[in-house]
DNA sequence: CCAGACGTTGTT
DNA sequence: GTCTGG
DNA sequence: CCAGACGTTGTT
DNA sequence: GTCTGG
């Protein structure tokens, strides 16, 4: 699965990766960027745009905007049919622009926290789908992120783990509102071993309110669990 | 017909 | 909004 | 994803 | 245990 990630390219590093306009807003460099936070993301009408959403997607007809936390991810084996998704999946892709995604493998001595990185790029693009939803006279723009079973590398460490879209072509027929969803629902997959390193990292990433450079910086944790 | 759900992950 | 369960 | 709350009445 | 907030 994927709950916490880091992006701390710059806007212009991410709009000349993706050709797209570069918004007006600023964004802060992220090494903990979590659900339910405003976070860039690359959507397509004529041109591709950079906007800011919040993360856990709020489907057009939900009344409380707290069913996006419930909604940070979306099963890629069933995206097409689910009520809070198909909507989105059909005609609202968007891209996800990442430097490295956390994901925390069990041991006996706990959990630990585990950078995954692109081993030969800048920036990962994650599949992702977006809403708009009226609530209390609001339009809340919101986001997701596509899951599927995880690859090699990946199961070593958990169970599930984000799409990521490696080529250009690929990130191009997601974006595109008319590509068919047979087309898109082919790009669904774990990518390949070749695409991502990773290493350990302090279990300071679990606390959201930590967002500093030495986060995703690797660390050793003891090779054999203690004995009780 | 109306009421209620609509999600994912993993359980040390 | 749309589907399922009652 | 993890951390932290999980409650009401009425105001030091 | 389960939900909300970040």
């Amino acid at each position: 699965m994927c709950g916490r990630y880091a992006l701390h390219s710059s806007l212009e590093e991410i709009a000349e990766e993706f050709s797209a306009k570069i918004p007006q807003q600023k964004i802060e460099k992220r090494y903990n960027a979590a659900p339910a936070q405003k976070l860039p993301v690359i959507i397509r009408q004529q041109q591709n745009y950079i906007k800011l959403f919040s993360w856990g997607l709020v489907p057009s007809w939900a009344k409380d905007p707290s069913i996006g936390s419930k909604m940070i991810n979306a099963r890629s084996e069933t995206i097409a049919e689910k009520p809070s998704f198909r909507k989105a999946f059909s005609r609202s892709r968007c891209l996800v622009p990442v430097n490295g995604f956390y994901e925390w493998k069990k041991t006996s001595s706990g959990k630990r926290p585990v950078y995954i990185t692109p081993k030969n790029a800048a920036i990962f693009a994650f599949a992702g789908l977006w809403e708009t939803c009226q609530i209390n006279e609001k339009t809340i723009f919101s986001f997701t992120v596509a899951t599927t079973e995880p690859n090699n590398t990946l199961k070593e460490i958990h169970n599930r783990m984000p799409v990521i879209l490696t080529t250009k072509q690929n990130q191009n027929i997601w974006l595109n509102e008319d590509s068919p969803a047979q087309e898109c629902l082919k790009l669904l997959r774990p990518c390949d071993d070749a695409y991502i390193t990773h290493h350990y990292v302090s279990r300071k990433v679990n606390a959201t309110y930590n967002d500093a450079p030495e986060l995703i910086k690797p660390v050793t944790y003891p090779e054999q669990s203690e004995f009780f």
